[in-house]
DNA sequence: AAATTTACTTGCTTTTGGCAAGTAAATCGG
DNA sequence: CCGATTTACTTGCCAAAAGCAAGTAAATTT
């Protein structure tokens, strides 16, 4: 595809990219073993085996390394309590000096590369690179945590509704102006703290969103529940409906309603399984396709 | 800053997601052997100055390698027209074929990257790649282009204008609401052809927007105009105000008005550059914070 | 026209890093 | 619990990778 080939220019860039700001600079040391003494510094106690794995290089050659680092007085190595085959590595004093020289100059080539962006668009960087390794690193990503909303969220959840349900549902741009319409009204006319919405995060990425708005006094409406395709079957969604529902039941609602599309099957199943009901189900055409409108009710 | 911390948190998982993708496979030829007939294959008639410079090899290797890829008969040298030191380096039918099989096995690595991840997804991950390569590669881009709306514009329109001015001019998520008001009123109750609206672009990077709206007949009314602080000082909101004056002149309206806040400088000079004059200008308080409500108008 | 620079080559050398055979400790399988 | 196997690491040996420096010939500068 196309896409393929968009992602090997990004990799050619970045490694371009990378590799200038990349030369470790430290006096006396190869790369490989500033590469070692870098590893060594950033984690816990490690031994040969991990360095081995780590940078996938030769194990005797790695053997070699530590024993220079050794010499030089940057590392020391000391044998393991629990096992006589193993040495715990860790630094010097002189070796922490030598890390912090590394970092320092890592820090400094960073910082060169951002020189002359504004700061918002640092900002709008770090998003983008915070979402890319989310996104590839999955599900291997910090505990989802819920919040609230704040800046940028109602420009996202309309956006990703949109992309969405435009993409995979065929909608047309009226569903993402319906999101816009909806979120707007939130903001501006939300009776706190009955109605609320939440973003599932992890570490910065979002993952998923839903919003709890009052029908009347005694009913909650769920809407704009989603999440992210990537983050779907590992518990997300039922985080953000508990976290509906709790909140629905706390403020004193006694029953919660919602629309979907009967096509929404992931969703369905998420409503299914929290012991909502289905009240209605009708067919109709909608943001330029035809869909099954479905409401969905559960009483507390 | 942990900004900095973050980007370099990037680079290690890329570095390693790379590293894990990137084994050029091909038979005989050693990595350094690969990458040089890489980049021969990949850029027009190379000459051994030019892959020094690209590969950041000596030049001595460099020559070596280049003799064991004729010799294998992958590439060939001929000698300059305009400069008998110069040998212009191409591939052979042979390397022709070889050069395809690394870029077959440097798609595959991708597709394996990408093995899993929803379609959705992938179009995610390329948006979020293709901006931070614009970000950084800025001014360096292809030529921008103005486009109408589409999917994602409409929450992408909000949410910048929502951490903008959010973030830089301390605007709560009123203004972010606000603007997803006017997205939602200008797709749902858009009077075609007269108001429309334009996203700049480069190559899928989001730069800037630009709205007319129609106050009546005769006045066209500027909405929503931004351009990214980074692509700021290129003419790119000049070309879409551009757009948006002619188009409003084209569609019979007599004269343009725009709401604009005094400090945005950019934005404001814009104004004035095209002749637009200031008709009003008084200090309110607006999106929890202080503002100078200013009134510009154009008469064709 | 001599001096310098550029593009490339070649001989020599160091560095990098793999391979394979080892040792000692830990673990496994009966 | 004891021999067999595996694991963590070391060491000797070697090949590949890549730099350095001294060249040559063409181009450019002075």
């Amino acid at each position: 595809m196309d896409n393929i080939e968009t992602i090997r220019a990004f990799n050619r860039f970045y490694t371009n990219q990378i590799g200038l700001l990349g030369t470790l600079g430290l006096d006396g040391l190869s790369y490989t073993e500033a590469r070692v003494l870098f590893e060594i510094g950033g984690r816990e106690n490690p031994n040969a085996r991990e360095l081995v794995r780590l940078l996938a290089l030769d194990e005797g050659y790695i053997s070699r390394v530590i024993k220079t680092l050794v010499q030089r007085k940057l590392i020391e190595r000391t044998p393991s309590p629990d096992d006589g085959r193993v040495n715990i590595l860790q630094l010097t004093k002189n070796g922490q000096s030598g890390y912090d020289n590394l970092v320092q100059h890592a820090n400094n080539s960073v910082r060169e590369m951002l020189a002359g962006l504004p700061e918002s668009t640092v900002d709008q960087l770090i998003e983008t690179l915070v979402t890319a390794q989310g996104i590839l690193s999955w599900p291997n990503v910090p505990q989802p945590t819920i919040r609230g909303i704040g800046t940028g969220d109602v420009g996202w959840v309309i956006k990703r509704h949109g992309e969405l349900y435009g993409a995979n549902e065929g909608f047309d741009l009226r569903f993402e102006a319906l999101v816009a319409k909806i979120m707007s009204d939130f903001v501006e006319n939300r009776q706190t703290p009955k109605e609320n919405g939440w973003i599932a995060c992890s570490n910065g990425l979002r993952l998923g969103c839903v919003f709890v708005v009052a029908d009347d006094a005694l009913t909650a409406r769920l809407r704009l529940m989603l999440v992210e395709p990537f983050a779907r079957g590992r518990g997300v969604g039922q985080a953000l409906i508990e976290t509906a529902i709790n909140h629905a039941r706390a403020q004193g609602f006694k029953k919660m309603v919602l629309w979907t599309e009967q096509s929404f099957d992931a969703a369905c199943r998420l409503y299914a399984k929290n012991a909502f009901q289905l009240m209605d189900s009708k067919a109709d055409e909608m943001f330029g396709r035809k869909v099954v409108n479905q409401t969905w009710a559960l009483t507390f």
